[in-house]
DNA sequence: CCGACGAGTGACAACGATTGCAAAGTCCGC
DNA sequence: GCGGACTTTGCAATCGTTGTCACTCGTCGG
């Protein structure tokens, strides 16, 4: 290619790099020879030659989940145009699979790691790592949703309706959003001076999915002093929550009101339609990539950023709707 | 690192790599050196040297899409297991970004492409290319729902219900999936003996969007002689045609019958649930990754695949739900 | 006892780009 | 016409691995 443009390759890598080292007929001259040639600097050798990979890894504990897949193309999107190339893994929320993925990410060099971790994260890393929705404790560079004042949001909403018998469906404990959302919630019942029930404290398993939310419901359905309120910790838990009720013959909400803390997709089209906080995965995603592009830029790191949240009101909690 | 060791680069390369040309208590040592200093064999300067990247690049119209993400999630799955990493790259049903996005896998010397064309693609790439859902014409290497079939059973299903009046809301002009939807809706009808009504065939936007859907549905409830079912292409689009079915105060399905060819998630939460055919997303990223690993070892490829689709039957084609 | 042989190892040259340094070329003023 | 300054270019080394080739040992058959 160097030939076909008549120069040596370091005055051809330097013209197409826009180097000021080389003379403009020179830099014409390679590029048109680079066109003509379909030619694409082989970006392998350039990042062996730089130590520096222009890539960046991104382990999700699952790319299928709409929560996972918004955040992973949230963070696509500011890396991708900062230059970066995105290598995807699932961790499949197992520990051994998390290691082995940042293992791989580390033998292929990547510049910086975006990870939600499930616990196989262990320090130190030889590149930057930015923590986004489930945290390392110890690590610093985190970007999470505000699930404090989220899940107290959703609490104050349920009384300000008059519940006073308000049953929470958490996420599996161990996860950062899990655990933050419970403390959450049952800082809020200790604060409205409601008495702790255990009995009104139920989790969903690893995967947060429908199915566990179910049981849970209908362990929730079954009790002598029913709930009159319940708060999912998530769009999944809290479908599943909504089909135990209908299960148990319950109407939501004049029976058993409901709210979630993320929004589901079509939240609007279920029955009834949900009240939800609003989505926030695409900006955690987007977040978490800013700062590890400042990170990689050589910038003293900011601990951790936080992604408010809104509410948004629709009629599963009892208010009118639209409005 | 080798050094460590005590041999030279060359044979802690072959110890690593489980050569067989390496004494057994070399190969113990090299281990046990590579082990305490954490080394990771660098990847890069491996690709620079066999000329074989082990990455894979996977180019959607949108990873935050449901569709798209469990594809390119059956897609890492078998990749992943068969030692490549994935490179994901957003369309955005742009053309120009998807050359842009294609140029990036080349220069980065990934050793094969899955790709979901919007029209960017233009032959010959320097590496294996199989394409899914959104095919390209003339290119080999194809994985795809069976549209066809699919069509053929939704509207059979309509059919067996008597219906004769039946609507379509198709996708956007254009992707393998849309035209093929279309034409096998328009080859049924005509089948069937219907006269053809070209106000009856309507379509969404670029991003088969659910608001497009609405306004295609909101015109179908206008026409005077009202159709008294309709077939969404897809499950955004039957969500929309739902909501404006709902908004111009018809009933589903004893006004109008609704049957979606993907079914959305939480189908069955909807009100009325959909009937729809069974999704084959994940399906259609697993097969398309085995197609492009046949390909890269060499074999003869298998010009085209077609994923076989079943039909969800629940309550919105005015069957009784439940059986 | 010698040569052939095989196993195990190291030296060395790539792979394709980048980069510091030196050399060549250009231009100016004196 | 010459030295100095500046611009443009090429040379050669380098990044970490792999594959080729040659070399060193034992071992074994003749």
């Amino acid at each position: 290619m160097a030939a076909a443009a008549g120069v040596s390759a370091s005055t051809a890598s330097r013209a197409l790099r826009e180097s000021p080292l080389v003379g403009e007929s020179t830099r014409l001259r390679v590029f048109e020879a680079a066109r003509a040639l379909g030619f694409e600097p082989n970006r392998i050798a350039r990042s062996l030659r730089t130590r520096s990979s222009s890539s960046v890894g991104v382990v999700v504990p699952d790319v299928a989940t709409v929560f996972w897949a918004a955040a992973l193309k949230g963070a696509q999107d500011v890396l991708e145009r900062a230059g970066y190339v995105v290598l995807v893994m699932s961790s499949e929320r197992e520990p051994k699979r998390e290691r082995a993925a940042l293992r791989t990410l580390i033998a292929h060099r990547v510049d910086g790691i975006l990870l939600a971790t499930t616990g196989g994260y262990e320090p130190p890393p030889s590149v930057p790592v930015v923590f986004f929705d489930r945290l390392d404790p110890a690590a610093s560079g985190r970007v999470a949703p505000a699930n404090v004042e989220g899940m107290t949001l959703l609490f104050e909403h349920l009384r300000g309706h008059g519940h006073t018998r308000i049953a929470f469906v958490g996420g599996h404990p161990g996860s950062t959003s899990a655990d933050e959302r419970l403390a959450a919630f049952e800082g809020a019942v200790a604060r409205a001076g409601f008495p702790p029930r255990s009995d009104y404290l139920r989790h969903g398993d690893e995967a947060w999915s429908e199915a566990s939310a179910e049981r849970a419901a209908a362990a929730l359905a079954a009790l002598h002093e029913r709930p009159t309120a319940i708060i999912a910790a998530s769009d999944a838990l809290a479908v599943g929550v909504l089909r135990a009720l209908r299960a148990a013959g319950l109407r939501v909400p004049e029976d058993v009101a409901l709210v979630s803390f993320d929004d589901p997709v079509f939240a609007d089209l279920l029955d009834p339609p949900l009240t939800a906080l609003s989505r926030h995965d695409r900006e955690i995603g987007e977040l978490a990539a800013s700062m590890l592009l400042r990170l990689l830029a050589g910038e003293r790191e900011p601990a951790e950023v936080r992604v408010p949240l809104e509410l948004i009101v629709r009629r599963s909690c009892g208010c009118d709707g639209r409005g």
